[in-house]
DNA sequence: GTAGGGTTAG
């Protein structure tokens, strides 16, 4: 008998890709991804409804949606799980409308839709914005009778969770009817609640709840924290019966976040298992408060750690080097960028020109603005703060027309950057066109932040009348900032009577801020009428204020130095009055009058 | 279903 000899290698290579196939969608390689495809087009599977959606999410996973919707595209006749992992696709690469686009494409074929299209539907409905797709959704799924699936109405409580307060009165309600309740349903419904400030409800929910798991016990930690109780938060941090690292990265957020660096730093170093997340709350802790040392040092032992910083932690990082002006750490993590990738994405990119605006290196921030392949228009908008807020209103300008050239429209941030823009190059004219131009011509109709740039344009060009009667004439309440900065402007032209009628609106907006007090008392010192600041200065004694002193910092050579008004501390504090001296002289010669107080 | 994340007037 003539029994057919197979090669020894035969059965494992077909084995391997069996084994292939059905790991397909947990790969991230995608040069691996590639060779798989190649071998299922050979092996003719790519129409294969068990294959393709596989293949679908493997690409989704390298974020490679073109590629998932190109193998979506060829096959003829989708099933519900070829149209599930291509709505999933869409939703994990942030693309909602078009998770939404194949839900219609697939109910006008024909295809109905299952319990999972819901659940992966609702992951696309993320925020405010979605409360009514919700609904929907919701009214859809009772219909169908697909509450019968836990995970749907699971999926319900969490997306309503996440839409304000309206959302989480419509997912109490529904948690209340629900007939069967696991631990995910009560732990999106306390995450609901924590959320929106219903820290009483969620403690009240945690109690009642027949068993609680790490989650649980984390959501309400961290309600805790982002309600800033920090002495409670602690409490129930020590009564938890088990601490993960995420425990322990939240109560350490929370002491970062209430500036407590001290606390902070003695949980971080108390806890066992430290992540990139931990690394990134610490290190973002010190460099927000500009404590530079700490921060470069950190930063310096995470990568000794063999950890390498991902978009999170770049992002992060970069957003607190640039408000404390961290310039050199900026520039550390911007090396790790360049040492351990090929090309950042647009997010990334993004924080690292705000970084090199906000921390003065301005050629930096234009030099990685012109690299970054696809611009988005937070790029442009970034870009712009950073001409405006350094008084370069040309350039900002221009930008904005190089920004319309190329087709991105501008949007209520981007105004605001022009009127900064304006206000700094001291184009009042400009600003006002720019300003009447929003609604007229871009349709955005100006919030209480614009009215607030051209009150300052026009309070610092010396026209206070027109800016006073802006303010008296908005659509908008003005706010607290909106007279602070008015009367700043009152203050550079000495009016001093309408400086005492501000403080009247101030005082009713925010009655305990000594900042303004001690305003009006400067303007009246500056006017010479001691006899209001005297009575000023007693009215702020009486009311227990004292104004802290405003301080400046810089990073010279991984060192911070402050500085205050008539500070003689620094070592080197003659050479720094010689030189201030020395500028002012200058700004004379060039025509600058100082304010004499 | 839980921890870190980009632009916004004084």
């Amino acid at each position: 008998m003539c029994v057919p000899v197979r090669k020894p290698g035969w059965v494992s290579s077909r084995r391997l890709f069996e084994q292939k196939l059905s790991d397909l969608h947990k790969c991230g390689n995608l040069i691996q991804i590639k060779q798989v495809h190649a071998q299922i087009i050979r092996a003719h599977l790519h129409h294969d409804p068990y294959v393709v959606p596989k293949l679908i999410a493997a690409f989704s996973l390298c974020r490679q949606i073109a590629l998932a919707v190109k193998v979506f595209d060829e096959i003829p006749e989708p099933n519900v799980h070829v149209y599930n992992a291509m709505i999933r696709a869409h939703t994990q690469n942030s693309q909602s409308s078009q998770a939404f686009a194949t839900f219609f494409n697939m109910q006008s074929n024909g295809v109905l839709p299952d319990n999972f299209t819901y659940s992966l539907l609702l992951k696309a409905c993320l925020g405010k914005t979605w409360f009514h797709v919700i609904q929907m959704l919701h009214t859809h799924i009772e219909k169908c009778g697909f509450c019968s699936d836990i995970f749907v109405p699971n999926a319900l409580i969490d997306s309503y969770s996440k839409c304000g307060p309206v959302g989480v009165s419509a997912a109490k309600k529904l948690f209340m009817v629900m007939g069967v309740r696991d631990i995910v349903s009560w732990n999106s419904m306390i995450g609901g609640l924590v959320k929106f400030g219903e820290l009483g409800e969620a403690r009240h929910l945690f109690d009642e709840m027949p068993e609680r798991d790490f989650v649980t016990w984390n959501t309400m930690l961290d309600g805790y924290v982002k309600a800033g109780q920090m002495s409670e938060a602690f409490e129930f941090f020590q009564r938890m019966p088990e601490r993960n690292v995420v425990s322990w990265s939240t109560i350490v957020s929370g002491y970062s976040k209430a500036g407590d660096m001290e606390m902070a730093r003695m949980l971080f170093d108390k806890m066992p298992v430290k992540n990139l997340v931990t690394w990134t709350i610490i290190i973002s802790g010190y460099a927000k408060k500009g404590i530079a040392n700490e921060a470069n040092c950190l930063y310096d032992q995470m990568e000794e750690a063999g950890l390498k910083p991902d978009d999170g932690t770049i992002i992060s990082i970069l957003a607190a080097c640039a408000e404390s002006g961290l310039l050199r750490l900026g520039e550390k993590v911007h090396a790790s960028i360049e040492r351990n990738r090929y090309r950042c994405c647009t997010e990334v990119s993004n924080a690292l020109v705000d970084m090199y605006a906000k921390c003065g290196s301005l050629d930096e921030a234009y030099k990685v603005f012109e690299g970054i392949r696809k611009k988005d228009l937070i790029s442009w908008n970034v870009m712009l703060h950073g001409f405006a807020t350094h008084g370069h209103g040309e350039k900002a300008l221009q930008l904005f027309a190089r920004m319309k050239k190329k087709g991105f429209s501008p949007d209520a941030v981007t105004f605001i950057g022009i009127l900064c823009a304006c206000t700094h190059a001291g184009l009042v004219e400009e600003g006002l066109h720019y300003f009447q131009s929003m609604d007229r011509e871009y349709g955005i109709v100006p919030q209480v932040e614009h009215y607030g740039c051209v009150v300052d344009l026009l309070g610092r060009g010396g026209r206070l009348e027109e800016a006073f009667r802006l303010v008296n004439s908005m659509p908008v309440e003005p706010n607290a900032v909106i007279w602070s900065s008015f009367l700043g402007a009152c203050r550079v032209h000495n009016a001093v009577d309408l400086a005492g009628e501000v403080l009247d609106h101030l005082a009713k907006l925010e009655s305990s801020n000594p900042g303004n007090f001690s305003m009006l008392s400067n303007i009246y010192a500056a006017a010479g009428n001691w006899e209001s600041v005297a009575n000023m200065r007693l009215k702020m004694r009486s009311a227990g204020m004292q104004k802290a002193s405003g301080a400046s910092s810089i990073e010279v050579n991984e060192e911070v130095h402050e500085f205050k008004v008539f500070d003689e501390s620094h070592p080197q504090s003659d050479k720094i009055y010689h030189m201030i001296g020395k500028l002012n002289q200058d700004l004379k010669r060039v025509g600058y009058v100082p304010i004499v107080r």
